[in-house]
DNA sequence: CGTTTGACGGTCC
DNA sequence: CGGACCGCCAAAC
């Protein structure tokens, strides 16, 4: 059983609405991380956790698919965002302040 | 138990 | 606008 914060990071990531992308730091904020390191650091471990977490609606604060070489192959990410309708112009999102969405901001 | 690393962020220049 | 640098903290070594 994971520490803590790692469910803390899943349950926020999956706060995250359809067609919508937070970042790192919001969620680190949100949670009181004070690193948004762990943020990524809990979602890769998801993968090993076998946890389903939406991780390609997470970037990092220039809006860009920091983790897409993480995933099964470098393009999901920005596959799985374009399914959701999120335009992506090289690696990075269109229209990211529109797009972004803050765990506070309850949507 | 000290050092390095990492899907980041902010400042400085 | 972009590169260098530091802070952040858990996990791996």
């Amino acid at each position: 059983m994971p520490s803590n914060f790692y469910q803390d990071v899943y349950e926020c990531t999956r706060m995250i609405p359809f067609g919508r992308v937070s970042t790192y730091g919001a969620i680190a904020d949100y949670l009181g991380l004070g690193s948004a390191r762990m943020v990524g650091w809990a979602l890769n471990k998801s993968f090993t956790n076998g946890i389903e977490v939406p991780a390609h609606r997470v970037v990092n604060r220039k809006g860009e698919l920091s983790g897409r070489n993480h995933f099964f192959t470098p393009t999901l990410m920005q596959e799985l965002l374009e399914n959701e309708g999120v335009q992506i112009k090289d690696n990075k999102v269109r229209n990211f302040n529109d797009r972004f969405w803050h765990p506070a901001q309850g949507d």
